[in-house]
DNA sequence: ATAGGGTTAG
């Protein structure tokens, strides 16, 4: 224990780290259990019970008492272990120490370097291992596809993903899966099809449930929920994600009913369906929801306005399926009441949260204030988003619409003149062809995202009020 | 023995 403390679990800087190398301390042992299997086996043991943080001391010890011990199997569960630990400084120390150990030509810890990087979000460090890498695998590009979309690139993912095949690298069910889920991040239906049509078409590839999940993901996501259902009623297998995304796809629809549907076929109490099942296939229909399911069923009621059932759902799902409510479930909640126009019940809901209000929360709030016009609660609310975002252009212009929609043009201005930094400009993205391109068009081929067509519907309203667009018309369509 | 995967409020 006096090394703990003497030496603490990150060392501030590599010199500091070395000098823990350099320095064993020579009264102490090497005790036997820690040969060269056994320990890597302990490292192991840590890591199937979760406890990172002594995968990490041990290993630190390891590399004082007795680096001869450690191999490159060694090092594999140490990276996975600080990975899941988030060590801010640990990550780089140890890439320094692979190389040290004259590892870092082994694929296998490559591969979990541009993981251990990606989950600190570093994706240029993860990049600049994976180049390094002299034969890439489908599994490292994948490690690298798979960081970039957990980095919020999706666009470089899919570019990756088709580097990838021109590489001559062909893809597997992981690879699709993660490709798929880039697709859905930004709507790109096209190549999500272009995917869907391969994997039909590949021999011998393994489509599991995941990749299934994936692609009813990517369908709904991109805005074509018929063919998303149709994944889903043709699975035999499937399991709590399968119907969560098909809950969560309806719900993004503003098709709550089947939604709400849905999760009652799921959890058995359709009584129709329980039949159905019971004569066919027993077991199918136990399916425990959890927290995310509840996120798609309270999305459902509130783009449905069905406030009392959504009050319902979200009772049930801490008193009889044992789940904790999160920040997302709470402002699930606000919104479910500020889309129904109950300020009060908003209100008095947001201030009894065993939990910190966001500003997502108070945004959502501030919104419904502006549609009913109250603007006495508006300003509060305001105050209050000042101190939790103050740089946040919207909030401004919300409340300055406020006060131009009641006429009050002399406060309208103050908050007008009141932001720092100009609005950055809203934006959507479209895919054509098979790439993103950044401006707002569609055509058969490519339907857009539904939310994309709540935006349309603004602009072209706004349009006509600007005396741009001669013709209302062309809105019934959507 | 060893590496990569899905669902989450506005």
């Amino acid at each position: 224990m006096r090394y703990l403390k003497r030496f603490p679990l990150v060392p501030t800087r590599v010199t500091k780290f070395l000098a823990i190398i350099y320095h064993p301390n020579p009264k102490v042992q090497l005790h036997t259990h820690l040969k060269p299997p056994k320990a890597n086996q302990t490292l192991k043991s840590y890591l199937n019970s979760n406890c990172n943080t002594k995968a990490l001391l041990f290993f630190r010890d390891l590399l004082r008492k007795s680096p001869s011990t450690i191999d490159s199997f060694s090092f594999l569960f140490v990276l996975k272990a600080s990975t899941q630990k988030h060590y801010a400084i640990g990550g780089k120390q140890l890439h320094a120490l692979v190389i040290k150990f004259g590892f870092n030509s082994i694929v296998y810890l490559q591969t979990s370097l541009i993981n251990m990087y990606s989950a600190r979000g570093s994706l240029l460090d993860a990049h600049h291992v994976f180049d390094e890498i002299p034969c890439k695998n489908i599994v490292c590009w994948t490690a690298l596809i798979s960081a970039s979309v957990d980095n919020q690139k999706p666009k470089k993912a899919l570019q990756l993903f088709r580097q990838m095949q021109m590489d001559n690298v062909e893809p597997d069910n992981v690879a699709i899966t993660v490709a798929l889920s880039a697709c859905a991040d930004i709507g790109a239906l096209g190549m999500g099809e272009w995917i869907h049509t391969y994997v039909h078409h590949k021999k011998g590839l393994d489509i599991d449930l995941s990749l299934n999940n994936a692609l009813i993901n990517m369908y709904v996501k991109c805005g074509n929920i018929v063919n998303g259902r149709r994944i889903f009623d043709s699975m035999e297998k499937k399991d709590v994600t399968t119907w969560t995304s098909m809950i969560v796809g309806h719900a993004l629809h503003g098709q709550a009913e089947e939604a709400l549907k849905l999760f009652a076929e799921m959890r058995g109490k359709d009584k129709k369906i329980w039949k159905k099942k019971r004569n066919g296939d027993r077991g199918s229909s136990l399916i425990v929801p959890n927290d995310v399911t509840f996120i798609g069923v309270l999305m459902a009621c509130s783009h449905a306005g069905m406030v009392e059932e959504g009050k319902q759902h979200f009772k049930s799902m801490s008193e009889d399926y044992g789940l904790k409510p999160r920040e997302s479930h709470f402002g699930c909640m606000v919104d479910l009441f500020c889309r129904a126009g109950l300020l009060k019940e908003a209100y008095n809901f947001i201030l009894e949260m065993p939990l910190q209000p966001n500003a997502v929360v108070w945004r959502t709030f501030l919104g419904a204030c502006c549609l009913k016009g109250n603007i006495e609660l508006a300003a509060e609310v305001r105050c209050r988003l000042l101190e939790l975002d103050p740089g946040h252009a919207g909030d401004y212009v919300a409340m300055s619409n406020i006060y131009a929609a009641k006429g009050m043009w002399d406060k309208k201005i103050v908050v007008r003149g009141q932001i720092k930094q100009r609005k950055a400009p809203g934006c959507s993205s479209i895919e054509v062809g098979t790439g993103i391109s950044e401006f707002v068009a569609a055509d058969e081929d490519h339907p857009l995202r539904p939310e994309i067509y709540v935006v349309l519907k603004h602009l072209l309203i706004n349009m006509k009020a600007s005396g741009y667009l001669p013709e209302l018309s062309s809105l019934t369509e959507y």
